[in-house]
RNA sequence: GGGGGAGUGUCCCGAGUGGCAAAGGGGGCGGACUGUAAAUCCGCUGGCUGACGCCUUCGUAGGUUCGAGUCCUACCUCCCCCA
């Protein structure tokens, strides 16, 4: 394997994509030559996507920054089948109007984060329900299932995984690898595209269709899968008590996004600003070297970067801010989460336990109560002794009420 | 179609065969220490309640019993072997 040339694939393996390449030398050769257009499939599984798609979104990213076209397929079709890949059980079926609603809100945020349009190197967006919906079982069992047989689908690790550990992978799942191989090849038919990414996940999935590519239209097409992100204690990115860490200003709002990634761990901060970051290598090779508490600094700024990409760099100043007055300052920022009471209720007194489930602090009364053992909960930055306290008009600070949990989680009470 | 096995605290794994709100672990949350980090140590991890206590939970529905995750019956789902 000879030193890469291309800026693309220079790039791609500079900020850590580069896990397996079909033929690494070729597909540099053909990136030095002509511009070439490269896909990344995306199923509309969930109502908005997370980090672990943005690892994806930001492999476009590079690939139009070097002067090549990114097309994001929305999986409208093989979402309907579902992808067996990395899952030891069957995903539940969608229903086509919940598919159809993920879709749309999933398109939204593509184009925050490429450029779409006409232009040579303008992203485009399809789905591909365009040519899976109207397929016909037969003809399409003569063209493409020939080219496939069961003796090699049942050693591909997605079909592999659910025979060793005996769970049940069902016909429609099995098939899931076809579909995808098959939107490859209508991909290079429809827009001569020649390069699929991915995680490492897909590898499997990728080299079907290529192979089938090479059968069916004699033409090599390219592969290129990169590692699955972790964070360096092993977990999977992007799980926070809440849930996923999801791009969607209201299922995660931005203040959130930013304390995300402001509390990566010291290890991870290097590697996290090549993946989600636009900065410049030198740059974050500075960052990087930052020692102890500086590399706070480090932090600071991918969280600065990683969500004025995702919700503006408005945005990110203003939850850069807002952490800045709640963490580092005295007092506390009117920018943090709020929840409305009624000035009567307040009048009246809210039990502290309440107040805090209220505020979704706590999942309930009794968890509250256990978080005021702990000492984990604070009004106004006082430590709650009492569970019985009653919060009242007494309470407001600057026309509000402080609650915490533990050191970072923040909402204020404000009367209405 | 016949035979054998499995489904446990709705985050996951997993012990439990008549007294169970149910062992243990992972994960998560909180505390101490720090740098809004990691590691380590400690506490918590079904709902209601100030508390005694009450309620809901072991695939589903019935039954036996003072009492059932545990026994019986039917059903559902899955796995394995045979056809």
């Amino acid at each position: 394997m000879s030193a890469l040339r291309s800026a693309f694939m220079n790039e791609f393996a500079a900020r850590g994509h580069l896990h397996q390449c079909t033929n690494q030398d070729g597909l540099d050769a053909l990136m030095m030559k002509e511009r070439v257009a490269g896909y990344i499939g995306f199923d509309c599984t969930a109502p908005s996507l997370h980090i672990g798609n943005l690892t994806q979104i930001m492999r476009l990213r590079v690939l139009q920054r070097a002067g090549h076209k990114p097309i994001v397929v929305v999986g409208g079709g093989t979402t309907k089948v579902g992808d067996p890949s990395g899952k030891d059980e069957t995903r539940q079926l969608l229903t086509d109007a919940q598919i159809e609603a993920n879709k749309l809100r999933h398109m939204e945020i593509y184009r925050r984060f490429l450029k779409f349009g006409d232009g040579a190197t303008d992203a485009i967006m399809v789905d591909n329900a365009e040519w899976l919906d109207t397929l016909q079982y037969i003809p399409f069992l003569r063209e493409v299932g020939r080219h496939f047989t069961i003796n090699r689908m049942i050693t591909m690790d997605s079909v592999k995984l659910r025979l060793d550990r005996e769970q049940p992978l069902t016909f429609l799942e099995f098939n899931y690898m076809i579909m995808q191989s098959y939107d490859f090849v209508e991909l290079f038919r429809r827009y001569g595209c020649r390069l699929q990414m991915g995680g490492s996940d897909q590898w499997g999935n990728i080299v079907s269709g290529i192979d089938l590519a090479r059968r069916t239209d004699n033409v090599e097409l390219f592969g290129l899968t990169s590692p699955l992100i972790t964070t360096s204690s092993g977990a999977k990115m992007g799980k926070t008590a809440a849930g996923a860490v999801w791009l969607s200003a209201d299922m995660l709002s931005p203040y959130d996004y930013w304390q995300y990634w402001r509390n990566v761990e010291d290890a991870d901060v290097g590697r996290f600003l090549r993946v989600f970051t636009d900065l410049p290598l030198d740059e974050i090779a500075q960052l990087e070297s930052l020692k102890g508490a500086e590399l706070n600094d480090a932090k600071k700024a991918l969280a600065n970067e990683a969500t004025a990409l995702c919700h503006g760099r408005a945005e990110a100043e203003r939850a850069a801010e807002t952490s800045r007055q709640t963490f580092e300052g005295a007092g506390m920022s009117a920018n943090l989460p709020t929840v409305d009471v009624s000035h009567d209720e307040l009048a009246k007194g809210i039990g502290v336990l309440a107040a805090f489930t209220r505020a979704g602090l706590t999942t309930s009364n009794g968890d509250a109560r256990r978080q005021v053992s702990g000492g984990g909960l604070r009004v106004n930055d006082e430590a709650v002794a009492d569970e019985k306290l009653l919060l009242t008009s007494a309470h407001l600070r600057e026309g509000v009420v402080k609650l915490s949990l533990g050191k970072k989680k923040h909402v204020l009470l404000k009367p209405v």
